[in-house]
RNA sequence: GGGCGAUUAGCUCAGUCGGUUAGAGCGCAUGCCUCACAUGCAUGAGGUCAGAGGUUCGAGUCCUCUAUCGCCCACCA
């Protein structure tokens, strides 16, 4: 037995044994037909990523599933993995070549894309090193990325299916573009911000009379360059005259047809809108529903195109100043307002989104979310915490179809090839799939005229059209695998809230139009990790706490422990790194605990001998532990994460150390039967605790060479109750526990120095009959200082006597001229008249009522009057004290 | 503008079916270096459960309103 160091070091502990558990292969898992599979599949993080708290919440989270999982006997999968993130990835290579002065299109594409993977070679593996540092039990053999040939197979499949059931198509739509980036943005990519604005007011000239002009408003002057009409509401008594006339528009010379339109709200700005379809998303329903003129006014860069001459070119910004200077000279700008609003921006790089037409590839979304919704309000998957089920719902019953495609290199490459004759002639008989080749593999001709002249879509697609089918392209799909069979679907999915949208929904639309089977059964929605005032942790707050740095403190046992104990099911996390402090003490606790254990019993097998064989405290602590045991399991079936920690806590630390240990302290030498108690429920107690801290628990589990049990005990079976009744035992251990407490607190109180030995008068119903007596005053002597312990009626004079009341009786505590006669009376006094006989009189009060007495459950009734007679002896016993003083 | 949620000790949060004296951790106060642990031990102070009304024998818990604070969604140019 090795000497154990009287301060835990978690580092000298944990990577040793992550060694030994991916050397004894313990995190790989095999179809097993014999035995019912749990599967997770890990949110796959980018490449680009290091682990920050997120991670570490959201994968303690899952370590603590799968462990308890695997302890109670499932063969539990959890699958790794890494997501190749298009743009952040292609964004960080973009700014390495940048330092070497270069632009990824003076590569090309396909050296530019070498890059990429040599870049993905160095440093994609970053994050899934930490994952393993945190203690995350994946089956690492399993680790995917979602480039990985399989998982291309899957999405170029995908993609096919789709398009041959028509869901998905090609089409002009309104998008947010952003310049910088030069590519299509998801409404999800381009959050927007509340931004201050100016409201600039124009005045448009009418053809037919130029010196009468309409107002319109806009917050981007120069998409007036292309505006195709002026719209105002169809009652708007200021305008009905002019609907139908023309406006000649200014800097332009175009002549723009006034329309009338009920999405114009009469109240906003002055009334009349500026129509620009190809620049704004209003504008472009408004322009299909009109049959308006498109005209495309900026080039993929943000630079203005399509304009008369003074414009061509200038950056949108520049542009904007240009067009308002012109407008003032032409005295054709009314006013300027300042004006609040949101402005999209692109979630990488921060640039103002440029709304834009553009051809894009959408998926058709109504289709694929029936399914998807009628699995959650069946029941078939269900949210944890179940609020979100409505937000899921709100958002599925109004999708929007989804655009695919991005004008970046780093993804999966659109499978679309096209034939330019073929395109051609669609244009003449408008046929929406003619010229265009979807498939798996690169066509050698084109299957309608034989033309080799084929070139590929430019595009790839969007990251979340490979995350979509990550449930079961990891499995092997759409090879019909063993894996995919035994695995599939998966059980829960821990994500964080902000992708409910972006991934859960389209995982669960993706399992039933690929398999017809949802993905997994449960989703568990955790918080947000935030600083203690509340903010996000981000890199430009400079509120980061670094869960590796946690980890070199304070091990990564202390990180689970307080990320863990720090969120109740569904509420965010507020972390300092003061609070990291708690997971480490009690992970010192533990360490001395059992360092005494082996020390004290170093022969002792780890196994509770018979009932009959062990000492009242014994059968206290086996029963307490049984509880404990109960109450860990439901905490952590119900997903109460927290919960399962803190009465893990509970019981190792207050009740297992604080009282048992120390009752059986100074006998263990020469009671066998502590002895082998004390390693059996330390050992039963680290079984509870090591999905939430797997190291520490399986450090000190391993010293105690648990008989009978697997080397390790990651894959030792989850503990279960005895189910044995000592209810004696319980009675009276919980009777010394409140005598010790009450004496203790009576020492305190009247300051009787720590070393002084008092003596102890106790009166009780509840004495426990003779051969159990002595281990329980040898207790109170100990534990609490006592000298002499009288049992019988109270003795002696109340003077110089401190009276202590429990369940089932009272005493006297004898301290002679040590106390302050005066001070008792007050005190006691207080108590009498502050606590018992309020308490008293509210109990009276209720049984005195007869809607009570007859409407409320007996038990009820019976545990009032059973408070009311316990009340009523407290109040004698410290009345008649108070009298003889 | 719509939707969701929150408000409990100085701080961060639990509180299951409505039922005993509303709990924990941290912090604070007091006393202890007691031979596993000072990253420790013991004891204690601290609460009108945001406010008002209602249902009920009984409300932190259920209902209504008010206030404050979050989050998500939305095309107000």
């Amino acid at each position: 037995m090795p000497e154990l160091p009287p301060r835990y070091n978690p580092l000298d502990v944990e990577e040793p044994l992550l060694a030994q558990w991916n050397d004894a292969g313990l995190f790989h898992a095999e179809p097993d037909p014999k035995r019912a599979p749990y599967t997770i599949v890990i949110p796959p993080p980018n490449i680009t990523g290091i682990l920050h708290m997120g991670h570490a919440l959201n994968n303690t989270i899952q370590d603590i599933l799968i462990r308890f999982k695997r302890m109670q006997g499932f063969n539990a999968l959890w699958v790794p993995g890494t997501d190749h993130a298009g743009i952040a990835t292609q964004n960080v290579v973009e700014k390495s070549l940048a330092k070497e002065g270069k632009r990824r299109q003076d590569l090309g594409r396909e050296a530019f894309l070498q890059r990429v993977w040599q870049w993905r070679e160095q440093y994609g593996s970053t994050i899934i090193n930490q994952l393993k540092r945190l203690g995350a039990s994946c089956d690492w053999q399993r680790t995917r990325f979602t480039m990985d040939d399989g998982l291309s197979q899957a999405v170029t499949e995908v993609f096919l299916r789709l398009y041959n059931a028509g869901l998905v198509y090609r089409g002009n739509y309104i998008i947010n573009w952003c310049p910088r980036c030069q590519t299509a943005l998801a409404d999800e990519e381009a959050p927007r911000k509340e931004t201050h604005g100016k409201l600039y007011h124009f005045r448009y000239p009418l053809s037919d009379t130029p010196d009468r002009s309409i107002v319109v408003a806009t917050t981007r002057p120069e998409t007036m360059l292309g505006d195709t009409a002026v719209a105002v509401h169809p009652k708007d008594p200021r305008y009905i005259s002019l609907i139908g006339k023309t406006v000649r528009l200014p800097l332009v010379g175009r002549e723009l047809p006034i329309i009338a339109d009920e999405a114009v709200d009469p109240e906003f700005g002055t009334g009349a809108v500026k129509v620009t379809p190809a620049h704004d998303p209003v504008d472009f329903q408004l322009g299909k529903k009109h049959g308006l003129e498109f005209i495309n006014v900026m080039t993929d860069d943000g630079r203005m195109t399509n304009v008369p001459q003074p414009y061509a070119g200038l950056d949108r910004f520049v542009c904007r100043k240009r067009v308002l200077e012109d407008l003032e000279r032409q005295e054709l700008l009314e006013n300027t307002t300042e004006h609040l609003h949101n402005v999209g921006h692109c979630y990488r790089c921060d640039t103002v989104v440029e709304p834009r037409l553009s051809l894009q590839w959408f998926v058709r979304m109504k289709p694929l979310a029936e399914p998807a919704i009628q699995a959650v309000k069946d029941g078939t998957i269900t949210f944890i915490p179940p609020r979100w089920t409505k937000v899921y719902l709100n958002w599925m019953e109004n999708i929007q179809d989804w655009c695919i495609s991005r004008q970046i290199w780093w993804g999966h490459r659109i499978p679309v090839w096209y034939c330019d004759a073929c395109l051609k002639e669609a244009e003449a008989a408008p046929d929406p799939r003619r010229g265009i080749i979807v498939s798996t593999t690169a066509p050698e001709r084109c299957p309608a005229c034989g033309a080799a002249a084929l070139r590929q879509d430019e595009d790839v697609l969007d990251t979340w059209f490979s995350s979509w089918l990550w449930p079961f392209s990891t499995l092997g799909w759409p090879n019909n695998t063993e894996e995919l069979r035994y695995f599939y679907p998966t059980t829960t999915l821990v994500t964080a809230p902000e992708i409910i949208f972006f991934w859960v929904a389209r995982m669960i639309m993706a399992g039933y139009v690929c398999l017809g089977k949802p993905p997994f059964t449960t989703v568990y929605i955790h918080g947000t990790v935030r600083d203690l005032t509340g903010r996000k942790m981000s890199k430009s707050l400079g509120n980061i706490i670094d869960p590796l740095e946690i980890i070199r403190q304070f091990g990564a046992d202390a990180l689970r422990y307080t990320l863990v104990t720090s969120t109740a099911v569904g509420t965010d996390v507020f972390i300092s790194d003061e609070k990291f402090v708690v997971g480490r003490n009690f992970a010192n606790k533990l360490w001395n605990a059992a360092r005494f254990i082996l020390q004290a019993a170093p022969e002792a097998a780890a196994g509770a001998p018979p009932a009959e064989q062990c000492s009242v405290f014994d059968r206290w602590i086996l029963q307490e532990l049984d509880t404990a045991i109960r109450d860990t399991t439901a905490a952590l079936e119900r997903c109460h994460f927290d919960e399962a920690a803190s009465r893990a806590y509970e019981f190792l630390w207050h009740q297992f150390c604080d009282w048992y240990i120390e009752f059986v302290k100074p006998s263990i030498a020469s009671t066998p039967s502590s002895q082998h108690v004390l390693k059996h429920v330390l050992e039963q107690a680290l079984r509870l605790l090591h999905p939430v801290m797997p190291f520490i628990s399986e450090a000190l589990w391993q010293q105690l060479q648990p008989i009978n049990s697997p080397r390790f005990l990651m894959v030792a079976p989850w503990p279960v109750p005895r189910g044995e009744r000592h209810e004696e035992a319980s009675r009276q251990v919980g009777w010394v526990i409140q005598v010790i407490t009450a004496i203790r607190s009576v020492r305190a109180e009247f300051r009787v120095p720590a070393a002084a030995r008092v003596d102890v008068t106790l009166s009780t119903q509840a004495t426990p009959h003779a051969a159990a007596w002595q281990p329980l005053a040898e207790q109170l002597t100990r534990l609490a200082g006592v000298k002499t312990l009288h049992v019988g009626p109270a003795t002696g004079s109340a003077r110089g006597s401190v009276p202590i009341l429990f369940d089932g009786g009272s005493g006297l505590i004898h301290l002679g001229d040590a106390i302050d006669i005066e001070q008792a009376r007050q005190v006691k006094q207080r108590e009498l008249a502050e606590e018992l006989q309020p308490r008293l009189a509210a109990v009276e009060a209720r049984l005195g009522n007869e809607a009570f007495t007859k409407s409320a459950p007996p038990e009820i009734v019976q545990q009032e009057r059973e408070k009311q007679a316990t009340l009523t002896q407290r109040i004698a016993t410290l009345e008649s004290y108070l009298h003889a003083l």
